[in-house]
DNA sequence: GGATAATCGAGACGGTACGTCGCGTCTTCAT
DNA sequence: ATGAAGACGCGACGTACCGTCTCGATTATCC
């Protein structure tokens, strides 16, 4: 499941085209599958661009050509295998009697939540915080499995305010944080879990707020 | 500003005491100052044990006597070179006519944005994403710089219940982790600002909620 | 003057050959070459694998590619640096009247014993001393500075018991020994000179025997 | 069975004698008993300060207090260990018609080539090669190892020389060197057995010459 | 009998070298 | 032109011993 083949390494691939050998397909593959394997068979600090190389049958200076260094391909790797969270098609749109609102919000951190909570998660997290976060490789990677998510988030927000159900004057952005924020945070901190019963205990009170009701 | 020289590293501290040379509380200091020279001068890459042993007159394998590994020396300088943000010593603040419920949380949490939002806070986060999060000092780091505060703000959490000005039922870990993650993602995605407007804005929208409000 | 490139080194020639990077012959030399200087300047304990390296401009895993350990880097670099004692083309000398046996095996011995006498000579004796007996690399450089000398002799001898001036019941491998370890003796234990008086009064007494002549 | 107590180390002893704690002689021997263990435990490599010292349940500086380094240290051991072969107390001199000349020498060899064909013989003879040749300890234990030895057959070749049995006119040193020599170069170099056929052969060959009988 | 002094166990310390791993570049041959 | 192979310079890793040092604890003799 390849998410974007053609614009994830366009290096010197500019004009001229078809002159030599045309490249391997399978050796982009053959890269990216065994970084995949590394990583989460022994972890982010595995993925050497040796042992990539090697398990991939592949010579290094193929890997260079395509990725900078090791933290590109690790990424890509993570980026290749799976499509962040599968998209949440909101299909309960339809017609139900509606019962909370953000009740498809919180359907989407649910399965976020997942996601991050899984070895593979754990590495994510992990790569976000350590990679030099200036790097393309890196805001991509940031955006593919953060921000997007993030910006999903956002729509469902606007759209409640739009509906009445959240309060006119909401700082969105500051509300998205608190949300996204405090998965990101429990799975980096690793002090608690990061489960179902978190994520409705999360959605709710961000709605109804810390404070005594006023009664 | 050490912090607590005492339980920096207690690593062979077991049973005997008191035979043979003591340790030299010099080089402790000179390899720690080393450290965190390089690490703001050339960030947590630079913290090579080769570099810090040089640069602190001292031999690699005195280093590695104290510290397990790179990291763990880098997270001893860093802990050791600030007392993390100093605790806000809030209790003066008794009897003016209370403005609105967790001024004081709010207060240390503009101090605890200030020094993340720093160099050395890139650092902090970097650290605690790179390092093995099964150690002992991994640990300690966390709890040092992050759980510490989050520790304190959950006093003041308690403490605001009982004063009735937050809800009875309030889930205080979720509550706190809404509120320091939503700094901490900021922080390690850089998609936004974290300042003293944000740290407000934060504050108020958590305590009254997205909810619109019913009346 | 390198002996014998062909057959020095040769350490993963297993089966595909030619393919990669060829290996670069410069490396080599300025390996062997900075491990010479390094051992006439100041002997065997200066050939560290790190000076090597740095005097040969060269990353130490290259050193490592292609020898074990130091002990080999030095032996190969004396085998390289001399061809051992010349071998004495004693072929010419066929028609003279010929004077006393032997005269061809004390020619040699003179060789030998002025190589063995230098400052790389004591070099020698200290590394067959030192190194692993049974590793590859010793056993080629006994018989390299040694035993090769040691067969040219056995050869000589053969030759004069087939003329008849050799006794045709002699045990040539104790006679060899009898000779060649003489010189080592000398060598090793530094009692005595190991020069021409020496080796002439060594072959003349090996030959007459040490017993008075019985008439 | 310690071979000279009073003179091995005589480091400070000079004058006033008798203030402080007077030595524990135990050390001494805990010293070297441990490096005798590890000695043929594991070979001259193993012997290590360090090692020895923790064996013999000893603070290193007491070692170097009596020892220069671990070369002395071993050498000391090996010599304190057994006193050499166990001078041939030439019983036989009494009045038997005499065999063959240089028979009290032939069984002096015997017990000689049995000892150093011994795992311990090895160490000897790596030693000797490797030590530093100008050492104090090095020539302490060159001479009690072998020039001790020689210095006897030395004598036995004088009293033969007088009985008439050996030539008048006979290089002693030169003979001396060819038979204990060829003992040495074949332990040295490995290239030959060490034992009784080999001594017999030696002697009898040294005494007969290699040449030819003029019949 | 208390001062003095050397010995001893322990182990910290500055070093040097070890042998290994991975980086990113380069060179060669085969396709 | 691409790609597999792998040599290469480099820098850091973590470990082993070196030989020196500074402790506290003994264990004697000397005053």
């Amino acid at each position: 499941m390849p998410v974007n083949r053609d614009d994830t390494p366009p290096p010197h691939t500019s004009d001229t085209r078809k002159r030599g050998r045309p490249r391997d397909p399978r050796v982009h593959d053959a890269i990216l599958g065994a970084a995949r394997d590394l990583l989460h068979e022994a972890g982010p600090a595995a993925v050497t661009m040796e042992a990539v190389a090697q398990r991939a049958g592949v010579g290094k200076p193929t890997v260079y050509r395509w990725w900078p260094n090791r933290h590109a391909v690790a990424m890509a790797a993570l980026m290749d295998a799976g499509p962040a969270p599968d998209r949440p098609r909101s299909k309960s749109r339809h017609a139900t009697a509606r019962r909370r609102p953000l009740d498809d919000l919180e359907r989407q951190l649910l399965v976020v939540a997942d996601t991050l909570a899984s070895r593979t998660g754990r590495h994510v997290t992990a790569m976000i915080a350590a990679a030099d976060p200036n790097t393309e490789v890196a805001k991509a990677f940031r955006h593919h499995f953060v921000l997007a998510r993030r910006s999903e988030g956002r729509l469902m927000l606007e759209q409640a305010v739009q509906r009445g159900e959240l309060r006119a004057d909401l700082q969105i952005d500051v509300a998205l944080d608190q949300i996204y924020g405090a998965l990101f945070f429990r799975l980096l901190l690793g002090h608690a879990a990061v489960d179902g019963t978190f994520v409705r205990a999360l959605v709710a009170q961000a709605l109804a707020g810390l404070q005594a009701p006023r009664d």
